[in-house]
DNA sequence: TCGGCAAAATGGTTTTACCTTTATCTAATC
DNA sequence: GATTAGATAAAGGTAAAACCATTTTGCCGA
């Protein structure tokens, strides 16, 4: 935790350009970019903090407000308000890209292409950089996935574990996390389909291969391994929406 | 416009889950799914709307602002609230990327590898799909970038103009929009520095063969140009922040 | 010592009021 | 008759005070 207690808080200037709450939003971000803030810090009270800022408390709630809605800071009732501590891998919200799907009219299978262009990147990398625990890990994902061919729900337990593990392994934190935006979005729909046990089968197959290229070090195979599986998933998941036309109620291919 | 008069905003069930104000997100949010709001429609006015979703109006306002911080509503003093008018491609914001580079210290070079990462897939794709319009544009910014060798920052323009027509060209909004959130942040830190003469000349000249090889539609040597000449363009940077070292202040390769 | 209860701390919500900016309409002037 | 300036209304932005709900903390008693 880091000391908060000293005049790290500086009052908004009147004279200042844009609205109070956005001059707030600045001055959090500012904080956090200079380090005064960091992952787990707690904010001071709402009440003590707009004070500190010369500010009412509906524009500071309004400036945190914006920073939490993409992840930054975290609100919990009771508790306080705190700096979105990093446990694991960064993550960027989906919801902005969900929502920028529905305005747009994105494709599943534009949402397909985009998945497959970075998992491939992260392939790539991951067969130059995974460490030899890295490649315990996928072994172990990839025999959680034979283990459970009759439990679709299990299965995409270790099918996620697997592609984010890969993604570790990149050792690139930025396209970890896009890759994740994406890649929620696509387990979300698919989560709400039922797995047929051949292509889980198959599926488990063609991890499999993603995993032996990395562990030779094999960059393009690894590449090219991971857009077979993931150009065989994507026909597989289409037939399966085809066969049970109510998962998609407009059945166009937007994103639900 | 879509007409707002009708009953498609239902109050809020008081037994919901949550708090008042995440449903009142949620609500907008499945009326932008439902495309009952279409980009460019105004919402009505936050005094109504507040009476017609049964919510006070601060509450109201805490919703629409999560809203507005990811990008899909858009607030205007005097004027209303409207959804988001898709004008050009759509775009992600790209300061919750800013910031969690803040908070988890990424360094620069992760970031240009990310963004290699993503024009090699958006260069692949281009080469496949680029209209003939397209490879004009293309060629244009390409001609801007030889007319401007001594000014850099017109330079800069041609710069991320060819670019973003290269990710159109890729016809994966998805991928554009990803790349142009990472992109935005390099071309910021980018801005503040000089280019020198000899190395704008040398990136026109990369340019161009990026541009040859999706008018040749060969995939892989779009790729590889595209590779190239972001594999410079660091180098450049990097060694012209070495130069300047006033540029970045703590000089450890962090994104400012 | 342990468990439960109470009090304090803290974010969440509501109400009311007023300010600032924007848009629109009207009327006067050229 | 067209244009412009001013008034008016509409809409979002800010502020203050009060109360609610939840969480944390610590005290007190069994």
């Amino acid at each position: 935790m880091t000391d908060l207690s000293g005049d790290i808080f500086k009052t908004i200037d009147p004279d200042r350009t844009g609205t109070t709450s956005e001059e707030v939003i600045s001055q959090l971000r500012e904080m956090i970019h200079r380090g005064e803030l960091r992952p787990g810090d707690r904010l001071p009270p709402e009440r003590d903090l707009a004070k500190l800022l010369g500010v009412s408390r509906p524009t500071l709630r309004a400036g945190i407000r914006s920073l939490a809605a993409v992840g930054v800071l975290r609100s919990r009732q009771g508790a306080g308000t705190f700096v979105v501590k990093a446990d694991g891998p960064p993550s960027l919200d989906s919801s902005p890209l969900r929502l920028m799907a529905s305005l747009h009219g994105f494709t599943s299978g534009e949402m397909f292409e985009a998945r497959q262009s970075l998992e491939m990147a992260v392939a790539g990398l991951a067969a130059e950089r995974a460490t030899s625990e890295h490649m315990a890990t996928l072994s172990e994902e990839i025999a959680g996935m034979y283990a459970s061919l009759d439990d679709p729900e299990q299965f995409l337990v270790h099918d996620m574990r697997f592609h984010q593990t890969v993604a570790a392994a990149s050792g690139n934190r930025i396209l970890t996390s896009l890759m994740n935006m994406v890649a929620t979005i696509l387990f979300d729909v698919r989560r709400k389909t039922v797995n047929r046990a051949k292509d889980l089968k198959e599926s488990a197959e063609m991890h499999r291969q993603v995993y032996r290229a990395v562990r030779a070090r094999d960059k393009e195979a690894a590449q090219n391994a991971m857009r077979d599986h993931l150009m065989r998933a994507q026909k597989a998941q289409e037939s399966e929406e085809m066969d049970d036309s109510a998962v998609v109620a407009a059945g166009d291919g937007s994103i639900s």
